[in-house]
DNA sequence: ATGGATAAAGACCGACCGGTCTCTAAGTTG
DNA sequence: CAACTTAGAGACCGGTCGGTCTTTATCCAT
C-alpha cells in the first residue's frame, strides 16, 4: 500500500507534473466517457457491421467497463441511436465543410465529394444501421425520427453547390435522394466486385446529366429564342 | 403400440389411401428437405434479417430438425451461400419471365418492372446477403463468385428490352448497375422514410438518364449540324 | 427378409450475448 | 474534514448461438 501522492490537494498552485491524471470535473468524465463510447461503436459498425457489433467488443474498444456503459446508456438500442444521431451529424458537418473549401465547385467536383463522403465511415455506419432498421421494428422506429430530418439536411447541404438554386425542392430532393442511393450501391458493391472504370463513367455521366437537366431548366425558365 | 398399415407395401396396386406418406427415393427425401430449408432461409432473411437469421428459426421454419440441416450443410455459411445462389437464380429467371410477357415493352414499363423486382423477396435476400458480406470475410469470399456471375446475368437479361441494343456493352452495364443501386437505395429508404410521389418521379427521371445516355451516343456518332 | 447406406431427429456442448448487481473511485457540497 | 452523489469496474445471470454426437427411420441392393 503505497499510498502515494499528497492526496492531490494542489489542484490549485501549479504543480509543474503534468502526466498526473488531471482533475476533472464530472461533467468532463461523463461526456469523454460517451465519446470514447460512440467512437468506439462507430469504428466498430465500421468493420465488423451492425450485428457483430455486441457490447463486449464496443467495451472491449473503448476501454469503458459494462458497468460504464451501462451508466449512460440503458441498452445496446440508446447506444445505436445515439451513434446514428452522431454519425448523421458528423456526414452534414463534413459535407458542409468541404463543399465551402472547394469554392464555386463545378458539378462533378461536387459529386466526387458526395461520392467520397459515401464510402466514409461516417455514412457506411448510418448504411449499416439504416439496413438494420429494416428488419428491428424498435431500431426502425427510434430512427425514422432522426432519418427525416437527417435526410432533410443532406438536401439542404447540396443546395451550396451553385446551380441547384434552379431546381425547386421537391426535384433536388428526389435527385439527391437518387444520387445517395447510387454511390451507397456503388460502396457495397465495391466490396465484392470492384469497378472503377465503371466507377468513373458513372460519375462523369451523372454530372453530364446533371448539367443537362440544368441547361433544360434555364431553357424553360427563360424561353429564349423564338 | 398399434402397428397399423400392413407396411405400405402396396406402392403398387393403387391403394385408395391417398394420405399415407408416399413412398420417396432418397433423391426425393433429399431435395424436399434441401429446397425446404432454403425456403426457409430466404423467408426468414427476408423478414428478420441475415443476422437474426439462425439455425433455430430456420430449423423451425422449415420443420426440419437439426441433424437434418447439417446432414445436407456443413455450416451456415453453406446454406447461407447455396441461398445466394438461388435467389440469384430466381431473380433472373423472374425477370426474363416478366420482360417476356411484356410485348415490346416501353422503356418506362421495363423500369418498373425492375423496381418491383428490387422490392421482391429475392432481392431484398441477395441485398441482405451483400451488406453481410462486406463484414464477414468468409461470406464475402465465397460470395463473390456467385455476385459477379449474378451480375452479368441481369446485364445481360436487360438486352430484352427494345432499344437496349443501341447501347454498347460498357453503357449498358453501368446504366443498368447504376439502376440498380438506385431501385435497392430506395427500396430500404422506403421501410424509414417512403414517399410514393418522389418514387415515381425518380422513375421518370431513369428513363430520361436513359434517353440521354442515347441522344448523346448518337449526337456524337453523327456530328450532326455544323 | 436382411445388411448396408443415407436421411433425419433431437439431446447436448462450450462460447458468447445483453443486461443486472454489488462494490469501489472520484467529484461535489457543506 | 465528512456526507453525499455520480462515474466506473467487473463478477455474474439466464438465454441463445453454431455445431457435434448418438440414435432412429427410411430407402436400396441383394
Amino acid at each position: 500500500m503505497v499510498d502515494d501522492a499528497p492526496s492531490a490537494t494542489g489542484s490549485r498552485g501549479g504543480r509543474a507534473d503534468s502526466s498526473a491524471p488531471r482533475r476533472r470535473t464530472q461533467r468532463e468524465r461523463r461526456e469523454t466517457t460517451i465519446k470514447r463510447l460512440i467512437d468506439a461503436t462507430i469504428a466498430a459498425i465500421a468493420e465488423v457491421g451492425y450485428a457483430n457489433t455486441s457490447l463486449g467488443v464496443i467495451c472491449e474498444r473503448s476501454g469503458v467497463s459494462r458497468g460504464g456503459l451501462f451508466r449512460h446508456f440503458d441498452s445496446r438500442l440508446d447506444l445505436m441511436v445515439a451513434t446514428a444521431a452522431e454519425v448523421g451529424e458528423r456526414h452534414i458537418a463534413q459535407i458542409r465543410r468541404r463543399l465551402s473549401e472547394l469554392r464555386d465547385p463545378a458539378l462533378i467536383d461536387a459529386l466526387r465529394l458526395m461520392r467520397d463522403r459515401h464510402r466514409a465511415r461516417e455514412n457506411v455506419v448510418w448504411f449499416e444501421l439504416m439496413v438494420a432498421a429494416r428488419t428491428d421494428p424498435d431500431l426502425r422506429a427510434r430512427l425514422s425520427e432522426t432519418g427525416r430530418r437527417f435526410f432533410a439536411e443532406v438536401v439542404e447541404a447540396s443546395r451550396l453547390v451553385p446551380g441547384t438554386e434552379l431546381f425547386p425542392a421537391e426535384d433536388l430532393d428526389m435527385l439527391v435522394t437518387t444520387l445517395e442511393h447510387t454511390f451507397d450501391g456503388e460502396a457495397i458493391r465495391r466490396e465484392i466486385a470492384p469497378d472503377p472504370v465503371a466507377e468513373e463513367r458513372r460519375l462523369n455521366l451523372a454530372a453530364e446529366f446533371a448539367e443537362f437537366l440544368l441547361l433544360r431548366r434555364i431553357s424553360r425558365t427563360h424561353p429564349a429564342d423564338r
